[in-house]
Order: structure tokens, then C-alpha cells, then sequence
RNA sequence: GCGGUCAUAGCUCAGUUGGUUAGAGCACAAGAUUGUGAUUCUUGGGGUCGCGGGUUCGAAUCCCGUUGACCGCCCCA
């Protein structure tokens, strides 16, 4: 049996699994397009150092890193931020604003799996940089809305949870508590959905317990489901930051609501996106049902170009991954199925029938067909079946009949119906029998 | 890193209180069928029963270890 296996963690992909996958690159792509965005790569294999920078030398445990053979530490990329920081950060002046960048790679983080979660796995980033102001917000948001609609998912699919750090940290601070707790107090709220009130454990065991009507404050806070209701609340605090922000806020989800993506969206600041490194809005996509992890998630972040050496660089961006996107494709049954793809099969009586049949067949396949037929001789019985299982839309007879008449007969696999075509003109009528609603792949 | 469940053909599984050469369906291949696709029938290839050790006259079956998968916790950039 198998004496070898893959890697805990990482996936093999058979023509069935590969052509699923490249259904999901497509309509990423595809909806990337249509926003203008520009498709880049980069390295899978970086510096170890870059990820510390960005995340601390915790994020080593959940790394594949190793040093190489010159000494060097290096890891495969767990993520594709960092990296296309440092791209844009080394070129920011020579390039044509807005930046709108987007990637299909693979990434690697060291990790148990899980349902959804692989060690090896793709996603689709997205960037918007050098646009400080909500507006590159709402192009993100409404790429990330149509990169899963282009899929036939719909608001009853799934919803983009949309919240904010700037403003939580704002609030917390109008409460009076310092940077520190504020943290402290974000963590809480991160876990709050899944624990409930075990989620302020952490903060009191660092700062005391939280006062009561501090806590109060924040789980009404943490409760605000639209923008009214968080005018509400910030409005008696007060301060030019918090109004340009509600200026923010209205223009963001104005702005949405116009592209008609407004049953998408929804308030709700039990986001918080980890504590890495996100300075305003955050938001992340997960499916109605509330069965799967989160299909995508994203934010801005204004300070990581310049904190890995780039000049001062705003940023907003987002990723999907492929796993939890496949997963809710399936449940929907909105994953085609990928059969055999011909749209000729050489039927072929025998070994003089068959190098007559080899001239029309590189031919067909120089005019750009997908051109099937069997590489050993078969009894035509066979070969009929064999035809129809390809997919192929019509089969192209070469019989010894065929042959001495100077034809080919077509069959068509769908009516049965059969016709004879002179062979000098063999490409010509596959044409025009195929014309019209031809795929191009 | 921690806990639970599981591991027999490419896939889904059966396999009795431990007993001869481990089975079925699907899939794949050949034939019935040397010029027409269905159905059906026949036949075939494919297994060191995850791996290693132990108990036993005898282990797919019982015991220990190990690896892997799934589910959950931690984490989730």
C-alpha cells in the first residue's frame, strides 16, 4: 500500500479536486477584473524576520520555518501582507494611484486541521493602498461581496460583519480606560460571542475587574447592530475625531448601500480581527447558517508599510480562503460538476483508418478543438460509448466506407443524427455545426 | 500543545465467541458484440486488514505502542 503520504495538512489535488479549484480561481478572478484590480506574485518562501516584524516571535510556533543551506532562517509564507507591503513600500513613488492589487497564492501555517483549516491552503488578497478615506473601503468591501456572489451566493449566503477599531478604541478611552485595558477589554470582546461573560476572565486576572457600568457600556457597545443606534451613543461624547469618524461611517455604508450590496452588510462591532495589526475598520464574511469559520476577513491597516521599512503608506485589504469558500459552495450545491471536457471524438476503424484520421485530427486541434479518440483499436461499439462519455458534442467517423468515399461522417451525440462531409472541408463544417455558444476556457 | 472517535480494495462498507486461501456494491479493465451509444450477463486486475510489537497452536478480530484522519479546545495573521 501507499508506503508515503502526504503532509499532515496538505491537499492533493486529483483532476476532480483541480478543476473545483480552478472553478473558484476563475470566479475570483473574474470578479478582481471587473474591479480593476491587478494580479501579482511573489516569493512562497521569504525571510523568516519578515514575519516577526510584522507579528512578534510568537507567530514562529505556527510557522513552516527552517534555515537553509547559506544559514538563513527563512519560512514559507503564512500569509501574503507583509509581502506585498514590502512590494508596494519599495516602488510606493512610481506607482499609479489608487494602488489596487490582488493574488492567488498558496500559504502555509503550522497548525492542527480542522474542519476548514488545512496546514497548506489559498487565498485570494486583496489591497487597496494609498487611499486613507473610506472610499477605498467601499471598493474592497464591494470586490469581497462579489467575489462570492460571482459564485451565485446571495445576502441569504452569507454577510460581511463590518466593525471598527478606531471607534472602539475611542469609546474605550471615553471611558476612561488606558491603552492597555482597552486591549485587554478588545480581546474580551473578540471571544465574547463564543464565551460569553468567561471572556472578560483575561482582563480581570491582568487589571482587576472591569467596573460594572464600564462593563455595561461595552456590552451595549458591543450590541450596536446600525449606524443610528451608534450615533446614539457617541453622539454625547462628543469630539471632532468621533464626528469625522461618524462622517466615515455614513459615507462607508451610504456608499454600499448605493452599490446595492446593503443587504450584505451589517453592523456589528463583536468584530475585532485578532489584535495583530488593523488601525480602523475591520470586517470579516461568514455564511448565514453560521456553520463554517469565516469565509474572509480584513481591515485596514495604516501603519504596517512603514513599520517594515516602506514609507508612510495607508492600506486596506482583505483574503479569502479557499477551504471555507469551497465548503459553502458545496452546502449550497453551487459547485458544478466537472466532466470529461471534448468536443470531438475521432471514431477510427482501424490502423489505415487511423493515420487518415491523424491528418484531420492535428488540424481540428491546430483550429483549436478539443479533439478525443481512442490510442488503441477498439471495436466501434466501444468507441460510441467512449464517445459519448467524452463529452464531446459530435463524433467524427472514419470507416474504410468513409474512407474510400473521400467523407467523414459526423454523428451528432445529442439527436443521433448523422451527416457525411468531404474531408478536404472537415474543419470548415465542424464549425459551422458547432457555431454559435462555443466555450472558450 | 491538549482531549474524544476512528483506521479492511481507488470509493462506501461487511467480516460471527479469535479458526482454512479476507468479501460485497460502486469504479476500472476485457469479453458476449469486426459499423453505432441503453440494459443485461460473464470474466479479470486490484489487499503484507495503517505501521511496529505482544498474547495465542492460530490475530483483520484481544493487549500495548506509534502514525494518520475526523471532531472539539488553544490559536486563527
Amino acid at each position: 500500500m501507499a508506503q508515503f503520504q502526504s503532509l499532515p495538512g496538505f491537499r492533493e489535488f486529483y483532476p476532480d479536486a483541480f478543476a473545483r479549484r480552478s472553478h473558484i480561481f476563475r470566479g475570483w478572478r473574474r470578479a478582481a477584473h471587473a474591479y480593476g484590480f491587478s494580479e501579482y506574485d511573489a516569493p512562497v518562501l521569504e525571510p523568516l524576520d519578515l514575519y516577526r516584524a510584522k507579528s512578534g516571535e510568537e507567530i514562529e510556533a505556527q510557522l513552516f520555518s527552517f534555515t537553509d543551506k547559506g544559514g538563513r532562517e527563512v519560512a514559507l509564507r503564512p500569509e501574503m501582507t507583509p509581502t506585498v507591503c514590502r512590494l508596494v513600500g519599495a516602488r510606493a513613488n512610481a506607482l499609479k494611484r489608487p494602488i489596487k492589487w490582488c493574488s492567488i497564492g498558496e500559504f502555509y501555517r503550522y497548525e492542527r486541521a480542522q474542519k476548514g483549516r488545512e496546514r497548506a491552503f489559498f487565498q485570494f488578497n486583496c489591497d487597496i493602498f494609498g487611499e486613507p478615506g473610506p472610499e477605498a473601503e467601499i471598493e474592497l468591501i464591494g470586490l469581497l461581496v462579489q467575489a462570492l456572489a460571482g459564485f451565485g451566493l446571495g445576502p441569504d449566503d452569507f454577510y460581511v460583519r463590518l466593525s471598527d477599531r478606531t471607534l472602539w478604541l475611542h469609546y474605550l478611552a471615553s471611558l476612561g480606560l488606558d491603552e492597555a485595558r482597552s486591549k485587554a477589554v478588545l480581546g474580551a470582546v473578540d471571544k465574547f460571542e463564543k464565551l460569553g461573560d468567561e471572556a472578560f476572565k483575561a482582563y480581570t486576572e491582568a487589571h482587576g475587574p472591569l467596573p460594572a457600568e464600564v462593563k455595561e457600556k461595552v456590552l451595549a457597545f458591543l450590541g450596536i447592530k446600525s449606524l443610528s443606534a451608534l450615533e446614539a451613543v457617541l453622539g454625547p461624547v462628543g469630539g471632532e475625531a468621533l464626528a469625522a469618524r461618524l462622517a466615515d461611517w455614513r459615507k462607508l455604508l451610504n456608499g454600499l448601500a448605493a452599490m446595492g450590496l446593503g443587504e450584505y452588510v451589517e453592523v456589528d462591532f463583536g468584530v475585532v480581527r485578532g489584535l495583530a495589526y488593523y488601525t480602523g475598520f475591520v470586517f470579516e464574511a461568514f455564511d448565514r447558517k453560521g456553520e463554517l469559520r469565516a469565509i474572509a476577513g480584513g481591515g485596514r491597516y495604516d501603519d504596517l508599510v512603514k513599520k517594515l521599512g516602506g514609507p508612510d503608506l495607508p492600506a486596506v485589504g482583505f483574503a479569502i480562503g479557499d477551504v471555507t469558500m469551497g465548503l459553502l459552495l458545496d452546502q449550497r450545491g453551487l459547485m458544478p460538476s466537472f466532466g470529461p471536457a471534448a468536443e470531438l471524438y475521432a471514431v477510427i476503424g482501424g490502423e489505415a483508418e487511423r493515420t487518415a484520421a491523424f491528418l484531420d485530427i492535428a488540424a481540428l486541434r491546430a483550429a483549436g478543438y478539443r479533439v478525443e479518440y481512442p490510442l488503441k483499436d477498439l471495436a466501434f461499439g466501444k468507441q460510441f460509448k467512449a464517445a459519448a462519455e467524452s463529452g464531446a458534442k459530435l463524433a467524427l467517423i472514419y470507416g474504410g466506407d468513409e474512407l474510400a468515399k473521400g467523407v467523414v461522417k459526423l454523428r451528432d451525440l445529442g439527436d443521433r443524427s448523422e451527416h457525411e462531409v468531404p474531408r478536404a472541408s472537415v474543419v470548415e463544417a465542424v464549425r459551422d455545426y458547432l457555431s454559435g455558444g462555443r466555450e472558450t476556457s
